[in-house]
DNA sequence: TCATAACGTTACAGACCGGTAACACCCCAG
DNA sequence: CTGGGGTGTTACCGGTCTGTAACGTTATGA
């Protein structure tokens, strides 16, 4: 038996994982390591044994994030191989989904709007992952057979981080309630062409 | 003359002004009441004399700039009276410049974002503000003549949103970087059915 | 079994935060 | 001249923040 408790994981991970819901909940200045430490059940000391500082759980936290992101770009390649169109219907499924279950957007954004100093360690990391997200919805608008891919791609991803946006200043009935008519109206016009 | 010194402004005005400014620049959560006042050349005594707390004054920046945007509003209609797609147009410009010239995003999103509290007085600010801006971005699509009045100042407003925030999390060679050519081009698309 | 590393506890440092009290000042209207 | 409202100054309160020190406890694995 892999012990009574739901306890089995390392503090580390415990923590890792307490921080990324909690910033993502209540935002990044919105909480502090003791809450963080607290919740994950362990105490300060432990979380600076493993993280540099408050920047570096950041980051670390932020990289966790990307992770997820490439398992939801994997998935769309193993529940549609090979058809790219469809994959590109599933980002925007996905995405949708995305809107409706959590209404505080996404996490790197976020933290680039809130971390207003410029040269905060988390912004080369953020524009990194972000890049990266990028090229992927490029290779995947250029692959499904979409002329002018790059526009296509900038204008989802520009739609997507607006609606996100959009979801907690003017709310779901706003303009992010569209996105998904928005989104498929895009993808044909661009495949007409 | 009215007075050889730069400041014949009232200290609120100047507190005001001058948390807007840093609001802006640094974020709400950024900001103290202390950096305040000594950047508006006053003191923390006359800024609670003038402001019921750092909330209130909040709530009163975002009026401000609002303000500001309604502004915006009346030169489109002075410049080109009655023209309603010259003034669609020039909305397009005025988002293109305010894209180049400051790459800190929208006061209101950015709040809504910084103050993640669901109760946060803000917020419903906020929603009110955002709602009266779509609903003169609808009104002005419809007069221009365009079929599908709301879903057009809809994707706009999220295309715009979305290039604010992709500003700061990826930088002015994002996706941002095509605005204009996304938003002329969903103007005309939308004006040929 | 036993050394060692990981983890927990308490206390604290130093800084900053929002907000208030008490009092001195200055300028303009009456 | 006078009084009062707007303003500036200083000091302070209680709280929270990141980060550290010192020491005790537990688990691991050779």
């Amino acid at each position: 038996m892999e012990d009574g408790t739901v306890e089995r994981v390392r503090p580390r991970d415990r923590i890792l994982e307490t921080a990324r819901d909690m910033f993502h909940k209540h935002g990044i200045r919105g909480v502090g390591i003791d809450a963080i430490t607290e919740a994950a059940g362990t105490n300060k000391m432990t979380l600076y044994r493993h993280f540099e500082s408050k920047d570096d759980l950041i980051i670390e936290c932020l990289r966790a994030t990307a992770c997820s992101a490439n398992a939801m770009w994997e998935k769309f390649e193993t529940e549609h191989p090979g058809d790219k169109l469809a994959q590109l219907h599933a980002w925007v499924r996905m995405a949708a989904d995305c809107l409706m279950s959590d209404s505080r957007g996404c996490d790197m954004a976020n933290a680039a709007i809130e971390l207003s100093e410029s040269d905060h360690p988390a912004r080369r990391v953020i524009k990194e992952l972000k890049q990266a997200q990028r090229d992927r919805l490029v290779a995947l608008c250029r692959d499904a057979g979409v002329g002018q891919a790059e526009l296509l791609a900038d204008t989802l991803s520009l739609l997507l981080e607006g609606a996100r946006v959009s979801l907690q200043s003017v709310g779901a009935e706003g303009p992010s309630a569209q996105f998904v008519r928005m989104a498929e109206g895009l993808i044909a016009s661009f495949k007409a062409r």
